[in-house]
DNA sequence: CCAACGATGGTCT
DNA sequence: GACCATCGTTGGC
């Protein structure tokens, strides 16, 4: 790994810019690794679609402390999603990370994900955490130090925007980025977002 | 190809 | 008791 790990200064972006900036950088966890190719943003603001919207509660409690940790969460009783918390402490933002190209410690991926295919390994929030065994043992854990780090690179990606996935509420803010034409961004399920 | 549905459990009202 | 920042499967065309 020649890269460096991103700090503090990386994290404490404003929220949208962190979003974009993530794009293209490498999440590792332990001896797993992949490219960040999608993520969403959500903020403290007029996101009605926001965890922290209204207020602090035990679950979204991690949301309201300083940038740079991961908030986790299970969502619909089997999966977990991963964001990096941002913005200023107390505020409630945080970046959701939607999908990874995959890098390393593909045949772990494989084995938990159930599959061969490496585009079907990470091309989903639920999905992701699964292939990299990431549950709500790492929620509120800060990646500016341990083995739970973003890693700097040299890819400049074009970037493309839409609407967020999946939210009954908050749906027309256009806080949603991946990388334009990567195979590894999540496809959007047929049964069309509730 | 696309549309529909159930699994499954924590969190919030 | 309702709601979910999801996903795999099923069934029709």
């Amino acid at each position: 790994m020649t890269y460096m790990p991103l700090g503090k200064k990386f994290f404490n972006q404003p929220t949208v810019n962190l979003a974009k900036a993530l794009l293209g950088k490498y999440l590792v966890f332990k001896n797993m690794k992949g490219i960040i190719v999608e993520t969403e943003a959500y903020l403290y603001k007029n996101d009605p679609g926001c965890h922290a919207s209204r207020g602090i509660t035990s679950r979204n409690a991690p949301m309201f402390e300083s940038a740079g940790r991961a908030y986790v969460y299970l969502i619909y009783g089997m999966y977990h999603c991963l964001n990096i918390v941002s913005g200023k402490k107390g505020e409630g933002e945080a970046v959701l990370i939607r999908a990874l190209e995959p890098v390393a410690g593909i045949e772990i991926m494989q084995k938990r994900r159930k599959t061969k295919k490496i585009e079907n390994l990470c091309n989903g929030p639920g999905k992701l955490t699964q292939a990299f065994g990431i549950t709500r043992k790492q929620n509120n854990l800060s990646l500016l130090s341990g083995d739970f780090r973003v890693y700097d690179s040299k890819i400049k990606p074009e970037i493309s925007t839409s609407a967020r996935i999946g939210l009954s509420e908050g749906k027309e803010l256009q806080l949603r980025f991946f990388i334009t034409g990567n195979r590894f961004v999540s496809k959007p399920y047929s049964s069309g977002g509730k």
